[in-house]
DNA sequence: TAAAAAGATGTTATGTTATAACATTAGCCT
DNA sequence: AGGCTAATGTTATAACATAACATCTTTTTA
């Protein structure tokens, strides 16, 4: 058990592969377990993975009217409820909005890392802190089903230039 | 160093208590501070207490209006920002409502288990879990500004009875 | 293969949460 | 009195999200 590995955000990272690999392993999933990954889930999913920032809904909205003009709040609403249910996305709930889930199918507890300056978020998934979360839990008597962890601040990169 | 005690929902507990602790504490410290608890604060800071669960913002403009009945939605939230300013009440992100804050002018990073059967959140600093959260802070190079930590399940309480 | 069921999307309307902007008031300091 | 700051009043609107019902498409099954 040891500390997660930075993954982001490194401004030299290749993103296009960022892309591809979380489209591609959602089509794989969703392929596997029996649900579709319809052309308006993947062009919702390929535009909140157009950068490691945390987009909202109505902006995903105005970025998908040139490809579907007819596109409305709940074309958007219901791709991403999907997309959360397929735990391909997640929901950043101090922001209101949504980011690309770089561990799919796998896990689902994550510390999310939400930069002031970049507004890049980092999701890491840190194994002690998770399993001291756990401890507390059981002691509290409490029975989780979904957990939330948002640090804001500024990132190492956004510190570094300042 | 301990994991923390439960402090809440205890359904025999004595909220009587709960309620005038917060408010003189809050009434102490903000004097202690050269602060102002006006009228409109201390009256939604008493409604936020009513409960262990949750507030809306529109819940408390609703139930404030019988004894202000001018009141406005920039009437609450400019109390509620004070309020959280001053670390006396949280704003729970993933229900976008508030809880009195048991630990005013303590520490500040909490963890909130938010039960979704009786809607009560209790408040608890898990010392353990923060110190392996702020090292993995520290390993991701991120100076943390704030903190949300917010588990929904259910509680010890409602389990039992079901 | 036709009918039914389930899943996805279209469409309209509305509900909910939150802030901007500017005016006014109250208390305090000099 | 004049000027400052903090708080509140007031109007309007922005931003976020869902309900409800219609339609279409795909799969299931009788």
């Amino acid at each position: 058990m040891t500390l997660s590995q930075t993954q982001h955000p490194d401004p030299a990272h290749d993103h296009d592969h960022c892309v591809h690999t979380a489209l591609t392993t959602a089509a794989h999933l969703c392929t596997a377990r029996g649900v579709q990954l319809t052309p308006i889930r993947h062009q919702v999913l390929e535009l909140i993975w157009e950068s490691h920032k945390a987009v909202k809904a109505y902006e995903l909205l105005d970025r998908i009217k040139p490809l579907k003009a007819a596109a409305k709040p709940a074309t958007i609403y219901r791709a991403l409820d999907f997309l959360i249910s397929q735990g391909l996305i997640h929901r950043v709930e101090s922001l209101n909005a949504f980011i690309g889930c770089r561990c799919s199918g796998r896990s689902h507890e994550q510390l999310l890392l939400i930069c002031k300056h970049c507004q890049q978020v980092e999701e890491r998934t840190p194994e002690i802190m998770l399993k001291a979360l756990a401890k507390e839990l059981q002691s509290a008597q409490f029975v989780a089903h979904s957990k939330a962890i948002e640090i804001h601040g500024i990132c190492k990169q956004c510190a570094d230039k300042a």
